[in-house]
DNA sequence: ATTGCTGCAAAACGTTTGCACCTAT
DNA sequence: ATAGGTGCAAACGTTTTGCAGCAAT
C-alpha cells in the first residue's frame, strides 16, 4: 500500500473527476503528482520528458489531457509568457501573483499586487463583460548583473 | 512615380534600418505598407496569405523578419493572448492600450488605463529590474449576448 | 566586390487528432 | 456492456532554418 504523497489534492481532484464524469484513472493521479512534484513553470513536453525517464508509462496525449484538466480544476495554473509555449504551475493552496520574466536570462520571478484584479474587475464591469481571468507579466532586465547570469542557460 | 502610402511611417523605418546597418529593401517597405494596412490583429502567416493573395511577391521568411524589425522600431506591437501564436498590431501614432479578450468569440477589445503602467513601474522598481515591456490581457465573456456572437468564427 | 537579404523548401517545435485497444464504471 | 481514456503515431499550425541566387551597399 503506497503512500499518497498529496492527499488533499488527490481529494479535490477526485471530486472533480466525480462531478464532471470524468473517469478516475492511475495515469491522471500520476500527471498530478509529477506536476506538483515539478518546482517552477514547467510545459506539457517538459513533464512528458520528466515522466518517461522517470520510467513512468504516459503518453503526451494523457498528459495534454490530464493538465487541461488540472487548470479546470485550479490545481494548476496556465501561464504563457509570449513565446508561444503553454507553461503550468501548482497553484494548490498558492495565492495569486503575477510575473516578472527576465529578458536576458529568462528567470521568473512571482510577485503579488492587490491594484491589479480590482482594475480587473473595474475594467471588465466598464466593458461589460464577466471576468474569466487575466494575464499581467512584466518583462524586464535586472539591473544588477549579479543577479541575473545572461549565459544561464533559458528554461524552455 | 508612385505615393507612398505611409510616408511618416517609412521614414521611421528607413531610419531605423540606417542605424542598424540593415539593408532598404523594397520587401521590407511592402512588408510595412500590408501590415499598417491589416485592420486589427493579425498572425504573420495572416498577413502572407494576404499578400500572397494581393500578388505582392514575398516570402514567409521576409515576413517574419519584417515584422520583427517593425516591432523593434515601435512601429508595431506584438501581441499575445494565450493560444500561442504571435499577432501583431500597428503602433504607429497610436497611445498605448491593453486588452479585453472574449471567450466566447475571441473578440478582441481595446481599453486604456493609466494605473497599469504605474504598476508596472512600482514592480519593477521593486524588485531591481528595469522596464523592457509587458503584457496585460483580460478574458471575460460579454454579459450581453447580444455584443458577442458565439457562433462567430474567431479570427485566427 | 562583398555581405546581407530573399525565396523556397524542409525541418523544428509545441500541440492536437485518429484510431485500436483497454479499463473504470 | 459500454462509454470514455490510453498509448502510439501521424497530422497540424506556427515559426525557424539552410541554402543558392540576388541585390543593396
Amino acid at each position: 500500500m503506497e503512500k499518497v504523497k498529496y492527499p488533499k489534492a488527490h481529494e479535490h481532484f477526485r471530486a472533480y473527476l466525480k462531478n464532471g464524469s470524468h473517469r478516475i484513472t492511475p495515469e491522471r493521479f500520476d500527471v498530478l503528482d509529477a506536476a506538483l512534484d515539478y518546482k517552477g513553470h514547467f510545459g506539457a513536453d517538459d513533464l512528458y520528458v520528466k515522466m518517461i525517464s522517470a520510467k513512468r508509462n504516459v503518453s503526451r496525449a494523457t498528459i495534454y489531457n490530464t493538465l487541461e484538466l488540472l487548470a479546470d480544476c485550479d490545481l494548476l495554473a496556465k501561464r504563457h509568457f509570449g513565446d508561444n509555449k503553454t507553461r503550468y504551475e501548482s497553484s494548490f493552496n498558492r495565492k495569486n501573483h503575477d510575473h516578472l520574466v527576465c529578458i536576458n536570462c529568462g528567470e521568473i520571478i512571482e510577485f503579488g499586487n492587490d491594484k491589479i484584479q480590482k482594475i480587473v474587475d473595474e475594467v471588465s464591469e466598464e466593458l461589460g463583460y464577466e471576468v474569466e481571468g487575466y494575464s499581467f507579466t512584466i518583462f524586464g532586465r535586472c539591473k544588477d548583473a549579479d543577479n541575473c547570469d545572461i549565459l544561464k542557460e533559458k528554461e524552455n
